[in-house]
DNA sequence: CAGGCTAACGCAGGATATTCGCGTTAGCCG
DNA sequence: CGGCTAACGCGAATATCCTGCGTTAGCCTG
């Protein structure tokens, strides 16, 4: 299942989690996309390519697994002080974040793993979980909020739709209008 | 059925292209992705492995191209005598094709051709095309059109949104949903 | 705190896939 | 009809991927 949860976390398992997916975000770094090939990782992070295609089957379900770990949020949502500050917030750090080509890799990674399916399922809850604590933060002050589902339509879509096919209609800007057409249209 | 622009159109550059293609379709209906292998391919073509790696340079750029073939419509979008008909005549046609495990694929493969960043856009560039035709006609006909921008967002982003990230949430009353959200908040 | 138990690993060898140089060919163009 | 060039075929070298089998780390029971 869910490589997150590893049978035995204090082992040799958790520590070569970590240093394989060290390995990958190190060689990207270095190398780009092309200094990225299991082998070296695997040298990299001092096992043999047999443990890598045994725990992850294949590249692309690695990389996979290291896109959805830079895609989660470090903690819960800014707060602003008010919803449509909160989401226009959060709106901008997420195209800050995703918009770069670096960022828009890691979307199409999690996008890619083939053998895991669910990594882009997982990736979409995180938007969803972050979306839903500012609503009830929202709604704790009195304001009236629109569903979750309603923004994933009209924030997180056309963000992220934008990012994989049309790079360069994105800016701060647009995702804001977003995020003004989201709570006018309500 | 246009065939993609090539040097010298009616010949072995040509004939070559489409032996290619067709090897996929063929290889990945017969036995899933796990069957779609360049060697193979090459084999079932009647080329050798160097020349499809030569003119595509790996196999994620081949299954790109494949893909935008497959994403590119048939024709004009059917025409049912207004703006609102034809937009969800068009949306359920987009579920139906695409939210389906191999339309699914299509999908992905677009998004995924590595050295080829134009596929995306290009797969893009369909969709809007298509709307704007419905537009046009329905400008035509005297209604009040939202532009073609508002209609990504508003339809598009979404259905593409869910078929890559959440499958499970998608139908064709929920492509229906959108098409009228996007009619009446306008 | 010993000893068993099991998931995970290392190693080695083979199968498959990718890259490259070099000679050849198809088909456009004067 | 004959030259020119992009594209192809061939074959070898390299890299990557897969699998079986023995070993080890670390949890668990007593």
């Amino acid at each position: 299942m869910s490589e997150k949860a590893v049978a035995r976390p204090g082992g040799r398992s958790a520590r070569v989690q970590q240093a394989v997916h060290r390995a990958v975000r190190e060689l990207e770094a270095e190398g780009g996309r092309g200094a990225v090939a299991v082998p070296a990782i695997a040298t990299r992070a001092g096992v043999t390519p047999s443990t890598v295609y045994r725990r992850w089957g294949d590249l692309a379900t690695l990389l996979a697994d290291v896109a959805l770990e830079r895609l989660r949020p470090d903690g819960p949502p800014a707060d602003r002080g008010g919803l449509r500050e909160d989401l226009e917030a959060w709106a901008e750090q997420f195209v800050e974040e995703l918009g770069s080509p670096a960022g828009r890799l890691y979307l199409r990674d999690a996008v890619g793993g083939a053998a895991d399916e669910g990594v882009a399922g997982r990736c979409s809850d995180y938007a969803a979980e972050q979306l839903r604590a500012i609503g009830v933060r929202a709604a704790g002050r009195g304001e009236a909020v629109p569903g979750v589902e309603a923004l994933m339509d009209a924030v997180v879509a056309p963000l992220v739709y934008r990012i994989l096919f049309r790079p360069d209609g994105l800016s701060v800007a647009y995702a804001q209008g977003l995020v003004r057409a989201a709570l006018t249209t309500d």
